[in-house]
DNA sequence: TTGAAAGCGCTAACAA
DNA sequence: TTGTTAGCGCTTTCAA
């Protein structure tokens, strides 16, 4: 690639200011299109001497092929969508370094589409980007707009699901459970020994997942003879402002808090925050976790209790589900369900109350 | 779109699987391919009659357009190649926003491809690109290989340099000057009275524009007589630990320091952190800056200095330039020199002092 | 090892 | 308002 594109003279044909095509790098070396095709894909046999003449010509030339011709002509489209809902979101970022990771190594290539979490904006991305035909899809979540799931029934290519595992994939999965992750981390706040517990988070109907961790984790409190005791909902993207509001809010309404469960690390990190400049014990008068494990917030006073999502394992296992399967109509039903790790950090230690 | 896709019942010809096309939905609608192409576009007199038949039939088969056929016969893309760094950087997912937001209302579609800082990548995700014949580019930073300089001179489309304006532009530019940016700060520095002034950031050769906010801050110190007391540079993201670490470092190493810079706000803030731990007076005893005004960070317990890098705006503003010049074959060198913003925060008040 | 012919699925241009 | 014809630039297939 690199020496392809090195002494590159003439990027548009002179005359006509048109791109150039094979038709241009077969007339400047003499031999035919088909054989100048071949040479440019390492395909077939074709002698050292005119491979060496074509390469010349080429790169003399500046020539970059055209892949919409070459994906019309082979039907092949080495491309995998990767949908997710939003890149501010960082846990998103990070699912995409792993599928980049692995689609390296193969000649696929990830083309990200967002949705702003609205099914509408799912759909019509999902629509544009099939409209591509791209060798496979990644799209995070299992809750989709009928028309969206029938889209996917259809396309005819490799399907993984990601980021949860908590109901039924169209092709293939890779996800946690965030019921299971809801459950475990009250389980660990209530063998902590904390009793009067609130929530804060996300507003549900957006994020099924956060939705879902919360289920989970009221079921545990309830086992327990528990119920949450105050709870706070939020629009628009999480902030390290928005959870010391909450905090403040949550405190006000029902001082007797003696735990907040947030719906991931940045309100979380927030609450801790501002619970320590009210001088409140973290975590000997209030205890805090939150969800997802961001390393980016690891310098902070103390560490925050959390679970780590997985976030770029599962872009790994569904980018390799996806290498493996391209070219096939799907990818089996492959499934796989990691297993998120328990932080504790230093805000879920009640043993250490005075 | 929505409803396009509503009533999906066969995604793919049941007989041979092979997605459907054109022709499928022209048996089916009884109507001429051509008009079955024009009603799906939206183009050219069609009948109300015709049009509610061809619509009917296209929904029922789940038809989905094959882009890659109509981009080759068309000599249209309706795509926007978006190269930036990386997505791990915060600032990169903020100046996506706003060129989504501005593509949004075209019919044109931001692609993005990762970099990871690295030219001979950069050479190759443009290539890959650019074989696609986009519609437009918009690439981070002025800096490229000779061999990218050439591929982009050659492309024939708009191409918008973003970021910076510390250098020369291919075609257009939209960005900040970097190198003012560090002269600025360093003179709101000065004037504030920090006489001991050090600077950590990351490994100049890597980040350009790190590279030229240093040096113009340098050259502001300068000028007033002063020299960097201690510096400090690392390999790798940046993040809170490592502002930390550096921080604790310098302070080791010149613990006459009255102020930090740092080249991004997160080693900015992980900075401050560190110092309020060890119990010096923020910004009395020393004082902070950072570079990006991150609104994720707003939470701190101090409101830490920086500069706004613009980062949304010239997200808007490159895509502008590119809807406005889609079609041409470049964006007539247009220059968009943004005016960062000073924020002095809570960290760069030397008059506090006791 | 090389070349010639046909056509991928769509749209531009023109004709009816 | 609708249909017909001829490609877009490449790769597949088959023949030389």
């Amino acid at each position: 690639m690199s020496q392809r594109a090195c002494h590159v003279t003439k990027p548009f044909d002179d005359k006509n200011h048109r791109p150039l095509t094979l038709r241009d790098v077969s007339e400047a070396s003499g031999v035919s299109e088909m054989t100048v095709s071949r040479v440019l894909r390492n395909r077939g046999d074709v002698s050292e001497a005119t491979r060496a003449k074509v390469i010349e010509a080429a790169k003399n030339l500046g020539y970059v092929p055209n892949k919409i011709a070459g994906a019309l002509a082979s039907q092949r489209v080495n491309l995998v969508a990767v949908i997710v809902p939003s890149l501010g979101n960082l846990v998103f970022p990070e699912v995409l370094n792993g599928i980049t990771e692995i689609l390296d190594d193969s000649p696929l290539q990830p083309v990200v589409g967002m949705t702003n979490y609205e099914p509408e904006r799912e759909e019509k991305v999902l629509y544009e980007m099939l409209s591509w035909r791209p060798s496979g899809l990644i799209i995070a979540g299992l809750e989709h707009t009928e028309a969206s799931r029938a889209m996917m029934r259809n396309a005819g290519i490799p399907i993984v699901e990601i980021m949860d595992s908590d109901g039924d994939a169209i092709d293939a999965m890779v996800g946690i459970s965030h019921r299971r992750a809801g459950r475990q981390m009250a389980q660990a706040i209530i063998d902590a020994g904390y009793k009067n517990i609130g929530f804060m988070g996300t507003k549900l109907p957006l994020d099924h997942r956060a939705r879902k961790r919360f289920e989970g984790f009221t079921e545990s409190m309830a086992k327990a003879g528990l119920e949450v005791v105050d709870q706070e909902f939020y629009d628009g993207g999480s902030s390290l402002v928005k959870g010391r509001e909450m905090a403040a809010d949550m405190l006000k309404r029902a001082p007797e808090l003696d735990f907040i469960y947030a719906s991931n690390d940045l309100i979380g990190a927030g609450g801790m925050l501002y619970l320590m400049d009210q001088g409140i014990d973290v975590p000997g008068q209030i205890g805090l976790a939150g969800f997802n494990g961001l390393r980016l917030l690891d310098g902070l006073p103390k560490k925050l209790a959390t679970m780590d999502a997985c976030r770029a394992d599962i872009g790994r296992e569904a980018a390799t589900i996806i290498a493996k399967a391209a070219g096939a109509h799907s990818a089996d039903g492959a499934k796989v369900v990691l297993e998120p790790k328990l932080q504790l950090g230093e805000t879920l230690k009640r043993a250490l109350r005075r």
